[in-house]
DNA sequence: GATGAATGAGCCTTCATTCAT
DNA sequence: CATGAATGAAGGCTCATTCAT
């Protein structure tokens, strides 16, 4: 038993160090430039080694994805614990993915490249995994939703809907940040992001 | 003179031989598994060739999204022009986005190639181009917001705010319909997306 | 006869044209890096063209050559008309061949260019062409040092040998600065260039 | 044990077979000439493989010339340890020089090849390594001209500077024997390269 | 399990030369 | 004579993956 729980301990920490170097490879050179070459080396592991614990250079993204994911639902967590009204609960949502979005620039790319032309890209399996991770950060938002109904702070809209929606706004802002150069050029976009976000709630508040 | 003109037209219909080829390429393997060789091919065309009409591989790229946003541009006019409503243009504009994006999967992942990793990718004069381009569509948008503010119908907000909100909000549900099987599983897309706009029209109506 | 005198000037103009474009470009790029396209445009004139006036590439560089060594022969006469010592003489030759080792770093490149793999790169009659020029060079020293032998000022050598031994050891040196950051770290090269000239003459006085 | 010393004797096989390959390829095609496709298929391994063993195509090309200048050291050194009279000694480096030159022609290609447009050409470091190989020899010549001064069969010349020198005058006239068939027309060239060395040491003996 | 050498198709781009007009 | 569009082989180099040890 102490042997095979050793082993398994081992096989573990080879992942977690594949993982590492990718992550720190990602954030160093972007994913677009990043190789299993690299990779191996920077984990003082052999490519031939790599291929052991991974099935492909996609499959060790999609975890490292998995991974980001569950950082970004930590701190979303956090965030909503700190503050009691479901207003502001939901700001703190949206603070904490625009933040999580520009510390992590490189890691957000991670997001999105398995996002973005996902149906070439991706066996069905992995997609799926990445995207269960994608739902627990959804439910967060649903849960506060659905907290302001009880409340009766806000109207009785169909919290996962809306959810999707303003989880997708956001999204979409974030992305469009890309283009703060040309076509949001006179925009401030954190103040453009936050109005959002304010014009959301202010829709969903019970009205009268 | 009649030599000059023919030279000249066939000089374009060359131009879209290898557009053409490289639309077909994308619908078909996506953008980011297609070769300068591939699209010679097709066209049948000299690699050589191809870099006598365009300076590399990415100006195919952004003039073939410069023609999707432009057919884009159009279609959201064309209804626009259909109906009188400020509401009903910009629900018509989201069907538009939405229709095309479905209808052109694979183009509008040329989209957001552009959008994506831009930063890294692509010299600053293809970039401003291709955004330009996301202006005009932009602007249509703008454009009914304002007409309905000046009818009376919509509050007084800034309209290029509100149109980068609703336009972000389309673009991040369409990104996010890949996730169709597993986050968005029980939801009917389609409806999603309509009351996505219809909120945000009601939004937008003047109370009282 | 007006007609054809012109026709012939014209055709003499056209290829001034392209050798000016030549000499420019591989001035600014040096020779590894001018293309008969850069050629053609910068000398207004189409590709074709180019090879309306001469059989390929190679025969413009050489044609270039000759007259770079026009340029040298014609700069090492004046320096010797300049002065009336025999010795001067030759030290204004060597001067010359220095200062426009420097001054046409890139010109004088073509003629390494020529000199180097010259057995593999060139159908004979170019090779002798080039040469030939080199030649007319060479007969300037060599009257200097006959000059210098009849006025009973030097030994009775053999007025080419010594003529080819001191070219030599100029060109040998020039090329060797190029290695200046490292076998002649700690060497003054025009001092050692001037060194290098001066005992060559002080061999070259009569004894006694 | 052996097999890890077996590993390591592969290896370096390896980089032969891919040096014996670039060695032939330019001894018969010339430098300029040599594509590292080319060297793969000589040597029976992969594109890929050769840039396991070296980092660039030059790398390959510098590696090679090291050897050459290995070579030529050496013989320079063992022909210097046959004789004892320094003047001896420098005809017999002269001697080893030339030949050297004509056996291998096409390697002393490589040679100039690394001295010629060199600032432009290569990686620093590169630069390096060949130019510190070119000392070896220099070296050589130094302490030659060093042991003449000493024992007082040469003036109190500066050895280095001399050296120098007299090697550029032998590269020097190497070069131009490739003008044996025009300049050189009517010279006996193994005449005139012994003159030359002759007339040197004979300038480096003590007069009176 | 682990290794890492080996693969080789593929990448984008250049360019001397030709030839139909 | 002049054009310039077209060619297409060749260039150096990368990298995900495999497999014998």
């Amino acid at each position: 038993m102490g042997l095979q729980e050793r082993r398994l301990r081992e096989k573990e920490q080879r992942r977690e160090q594949i993982l590492d170097a990718g992550r720190e490879l990602i954030l160093k050179h972007g994913i677009y430039d990043v190789s299993v070459q690299q990779i191996a080396k920077l984990a003082e592991l052999s490519v031939g080694t790599i291929y052991l614990y991974f099935d492909s250079k996609e499959e060790i993204f999609a975890t490292l994805q998995e991974g980001i994911l569950e950082v970004l639902y930590d701190e979303a967590e956090k965030a909503v614990a700190e503050v009691t009204d479901p207003s502001d609960k939901i700001r703190a949502i949206a603070e904490v993915y625009k933040r999580f979005s520009e510390e992590n620039k490189k890691y957000f790319d991670v997001i999105n490249y398995f996002i973005s032309p996902l149906d070439v890209f991706f066996p069905k399996l992995l997609k799926t995994q990445v995207d269960q991770h994608g739902n627990r950060i959804l439910s967060i938002l649903v849960e506060v939703i659905n907290e302001g109904i009880v409340s009766g702070l806000f109207e009785k809209v169909v919290p996962k809907r809306c959810s999707i929606i303003i989880w997708a706004t956001l999204h979409g802002l974030i992305q469009f940040r890309k283009m703060r150069d040309t076509v949001l050029k006179e925009e401030n976009f954190d103040e453009l992001y936050r109005y959002s976000v304010d014009t959301f709630i202010e829709g969903l508040m019970k009205k009268g």
